[in-house]
DNA sequence: CGTTTAATCAACCATATAGTTGATCAAACA
DNA sequence: TGTTTGATCAACTATATGGTTGATTAAACG
């Protein structure tokens, strides 16, 4: 039992989590409010079991919730985990995005005298690697 | 040889491609920057066949391109790939934010007079099932 | 030409994942 | 108490994934 909720594994399984389409039909089901296993497996060919495991895919990664109501267990969307996942994206992205904002900004300034223009792309520049929170 | 470019394949693939760290570190070198296979597989202990497999996988799922340089192959990010998922994410984490909205405004106006207080949580309402596009 | 450099292809292994069926648990109800 | 309902547990199968080593392609260099 792995009891290490790392930054990375957190997002490791909320990736993984996503890349399967029966799981995200599921969040979109919840995103319009919760609904007990019985309920979201209702769309599929598969069986119960199978979607009661897919909820728990959901439930670890930290992108879903399940309360208790006798004897019936309804799962809860956690938006705080899906903005992880997008906090983490735009990161890079726009990360990309600023880059080619700077050599926008060197072209327009230093007509083409050498490189960068190759496939240099945009500035490498020094290690910011990983720009933590 | 899969020729199916569904969006739902291709969301598969772009998460999947994701909820991996060395993927993810590959993708944040990137963002900075393109780069050959060496060059992204110099940090990592894994061999230099290991990464070019990760880097198909990032390809596959177009969130990296390949260009040719003599014998090199740098891969660029591909920043449209990467919005693509957080258009998904976005649209369900919103369409739950406004679910609570509208349950704040019924809670604002009709003081708790029936269920909705209990764990129904958010108004279920009419099936907008895919809001598409 | 032969060799070095950059990268991929091919075959293989270990582990994880998605699905199944059948049994079990726990609360509600009669 | 006995049964129905909602959901999970357990064991098993198949397929996919991430990693390895070894061979191969392809361009540059001497």
């Amino acid at each position: 039992m792995i009891v290490d909720p790392s930054a990375d594994d957190r997002l490791d399984r909320a990736f993984m989590a996503l890349a399967d389409p029966v799981r995200r039909r599921i969040i979109a089901r919840l995103s319009r409010g919760p609904a007990t296993v019985n309920e979201l497996a209702e769309p599929f060919e598969i069986t119960k079991q199978a979607v009661s495991k897919h909820i728990q895919v959901l439930e670890h990664a930290g992108l879903v919730t399940r309360t208790r109501d006798a004897q019936r267990r309804p799962v809860h969307l956690d938006a705080a985990g899906l903005e992880a996942l997008t906090a983490w994206i735009d990161r890079y992205r726009l990360i990309h995005e600023q880059q080619f904002r700077n050599l926008d900004a060197l072209l327009a300034t230093d007509r083409g005298t050498n490189a960068a223009a190759s496939d240099a792309g945009p500035t490498a520049g020094p290690e910011p690697e990983e720009p933590r929170s």
